[in-house]
Formats: C-alpha cells, sequence, structure tokens
DNA sequence: CGACGACTTGACGTGTTTCAAACGAGGTGG
DNA sequence: CCACCTCGTTTGAAACACGTCAAGTCGTCG
C-alpha cells in the first residue's frame, strides 16, 4: 500500500483546521510542520491505509472522513483499537513495523506524511518532540481507558460511554452522526452486532436516546448515560 | 503520597541493571540519566505508589518487586492495566495528572525521579527524548494488546496470553513464580477471581501446566498454549 | 492448635452470544 | 414508477460461558 506513486499523485492543498476535542495537536509546532511536510491523499471506504507488520513510513492526519485501527485474531475476531476522526494524528508507532491495520471507514482524505522527516524534525526541535511523546501519551490514555469498559463494563456501560465520547469528538450539540456500523461499534466495544442493536433500541426505550435513523442518534438523557459511564 | 519528606529519607545506592526482556530502557542515555538524577525508594506490600488524580510529579522504574497500575469504576470494580516488573519504567504520563493509581505488588524497591528533572533533560539531549517517546509507545502497544484480550478472547486464551507473557517476562526458562494474587490476575484479566482458578485447573487437568503451588506454575505445554495466544 | 487469608470447588443464575429470520432503506433496471 | 435486489440493521429463541453466592480446602503464622 501507499506506493510512491500514488504518494506523488495527490493533490497539495492545505489542511484547514478542524473544531473541537481531544487528541488534536496544538497550534503551533508540530501540527504546521505536518501540513508543510505532508501530502494529501484520498482513501475510499472501507480501504486500507496500512496493514499490521507493514514497514511503518508514514504518519498521518485525518483531514476529513474517519478512520479505524484494528487487530486481528487468527480466526477472523476484530478488535478496533480506536476510531480516528478530523484533526486525529495516528500511527504513531514505536517500533519500525506498524502494530496495527487502518482503513478509511467513509471516504476520507488523509494528510500522510513520512517518519523520516517527522523525527528528523524532533531530533532539531525539542518543542516538536515534547508534541509527539505528548500525542502518543494522550493515545496511551485512551487505550487505558478503553480497557477498562473492555474488562469491567457492561454492555449498556460499554454503549453510553460510546455515545458520550462520539458526541464529544464529533461535537454537534446533542445529535452524533455516527460515521461506523454497527459491526464497527461491536469490534470496538467488545461485543456482537446483535447485542449492539438491542442495547440501543434498549436504552431508546429507557429514553436515554433516540434513534430518528440507524446512523443518527440523539442523546436525550444525557444525565442517564453519564450514570452509566460513571 | 510521596511527601518531600519520604523523597529525602530515601537512601541513594544505585540501580543495578537488571536482565530481560520489553519495556527496558537500553544500555545508556535515558537508562543512566535515570540512577544518576533519582532516588531509590522502598515501597511494602499492597501501599500506594500514586494515586489517580494526583498530579503527576514523578517518573517510576522498578528496581526489584512489582507494581500494578489500576483504574478504578465508581462501585469498586477494577482494571489493572498493566504490570510493572524488575526493569520497568512507569508513570510516563501525558497531562500533569496521573491517569491511573499504582501501587506495590510485593514489598519493592522503586527508583523515583522528578519528572522536571526528566523532561528539563529531554529538551537538551534529543536522544533521551527519543526514548522517552519510544517507551511510551511500547506501553500503548502493550495497551493495545490488552485490548484485544479483553475485548475478544474467551477465559482459556486469556489465561494462556498472561501465563506466556509472564514467562517471558519473568524469565525462568519453564517455571513461573508470580508474584501478584489470584484476584490481581482476574482484574487484570477482566474476569472473576472464580473463572481465573478454574480456568487454571482446567488447563493443569489439559496437561497444558503444572500448579506445584498457586504461585507457582510450570508451562507443561507451550504449544497448547501458544496455539490459545494466536 | 487455632485463626486468618488465599485459593479452590460446587450449584445455580444470567447477560451475552449464537443461529436464524424478518425488516427497511437505497439503488438498479425494466 | 414500481418491482426487485442488496446490504445493513433489528428482532426472536435457544445455548452457553462466565458471574454470583456459598461452602470447603490449603498453607502460613502467631
Amino acid at each position: 500500500m501507499l506506493t510512491q506513486t500514488s504518494m506523488m499523485s495527490s493533490t497539495d492543498f492545505r489542511a484547514k483546521r478542524p473544531a473541537s476535542a481531544a487528541l488534536r495537536t496544538p497550534a503551533h509546532g508540530l501540527d504546521n510542520s505536518l501540513s508543510l511536510i505532508g501530502a494529501m491523499m484520498p482513501f475510499g471506504r472501507n480501504t486500507e491505509i496500512y496493514a499490521e507488520d507493514e514497514p511503518a513510513e508514514y504518519i498521518y492526519k485525518v483531514v476529513s472522513g474517519a478512520v479505524r485501527t484494528y487487530k486481528l485474531l487468527n480466526d477472523g475476531r476484530r478488535q478496533i483499537g480506536a476510531f480516528h476522526l478530523p484533526g486525529d494524528v495516528f500511527g504513531l508507532e514505536a517500533g519500525n513495523e506498524n502494530h496495527f491495520s487502518a482503513e478509511a471507514i467513509v471516504d476520507s482524505t488523509i494528510l500522510v506524511v513520512k517518519r523520516n522527516a517527522v523525527t528528523a524534525l524532533a531530533m532539531r526541535d525539542s518543542e516538536v518532540a515534547r508534541e509527539l511523546w505528548t500525542l502518543t501519551a494522550k493515545h496511551l490514555e485512551r487505550a487505558q481507558d478503553h480497557m477498562l469498559l473492555l474488562g469491567r463494563k457492561n454492555a449498556q456501560e460499554r454503549l453510553a460511554a460510546f455515545l458520550l465520547e462520539m458526541s464529544k469528538r464529533l461535537a454537534g450539540e446533542n445529535t452524533v452522526d455516527l460515521p461506523m456500523s454497527r459491526q464497527d461499534i461491536a469490534d470496538y466495544l467488545g461485543l456482537t452486532i446483535e447485542t449492539v442493536s438491542r442495547t440501543l433500541t434498549q436504552l431508546e426505550s429507557d429514553a436515554a436516546i433516540d434513534l430518528p435513523t440507524s446512523r443518527r442518534i440523539h442523546l436525550r438523557n444525557r444525565a442517564a448515560l453519564n450514570q452509566l459511564n460513571a
């Protein structure tokens, strides 16, 4: 994946800074640098961005769309480790190989930057180095919270946590438009698609949410969701 | 916790470099620096090293003993995110507050280093900065593998993964002497203590392991365990 | 020897998974 | 414009893995 030719063919218009929440790069330093030395690339829905065990040559930033990073068990069971939304940086691997696979969930535009370029920059600019570290540490914190969810929460609590997280990150008052399918949600929350579906309809009948369409979720009673999220 | 006085009272003999596996600092740079600017501190069994939401003033390295880092749900459910063994560095938080709590599992000696000192060093020495980043990224990889376990593996597979991990990190041929209780294992694997116990005896009757004592586990059939770990 | 904590074992309950079928929205072609 | 197909989602019924509650065993230490 990511052949040199496809890299070259990408247009180079600049990323517009997206609004909202966590895992975003600060206003200067790394963020600007990535825009300057990176290349924009389009990825179609469900296409691979990189695969596990491939050499990790690039670092990525979502400009538009959405990305899932995941790991597979030999028999096909899938665990999605994280969803990456506009403004998020991902692919900050430690070793020389990717530890996860990454796919575009919907048609997406990704800013792709050579690792070498970034690490070289970090070598000279300790501010950039610090931002890279902080960013990785933020990813770690998210992973740790996700472990708590996967290890110790029931289906209702997982869905409540998921909805609140997405609401915060997608930032749209009380209505959330999800880019991902029920199967993606299930594999993120360590549940089956049926349990996700059932639990959502249950939350709806409990008046915690509304489901105008399957991808659109209205948070009717945040307090109730927050209580489940405790 | 970690009052200035207790910091001061600690002796300052140097850490001896421990043997073995991953999450260890490389031979020079960070590792040496930590030893030079840190202080040795003893922590008794089950004593707190730091608590969630406390200001993260220090970075830690296990010299001897074992440490658990964990998070609690409001009703007391506990998820252990990681075990830290001799040679491991922990407490590399992103923000200014600890994201987890940390306790000594058994009587332990911990090398405690002021964050300021380390970050200041990283500012001047890009090699140290790189090591800090790499270390955090390694923690992230572990957390990601752990998510796969918690989200997608059954009890047998979780125990197999746990035993293989401990075998590798404690490095003792095929016999593993666990520092942690069944409850710790359960909270690490997202199971109950009963399920952990039952699964272990089941693995024993399947001839995959022997249980000479409850804390000592002999890996009789690594192949079988590896297969479960797939 | 008795007491305590850690661990094991048993019987039973239940939340989630599994297997299966029906539903619904969106797109295509007649 | 409607029939038809497809893919994602929902719903139902039954099975099962793990949790819960409870009792019993083992090892250690005073």
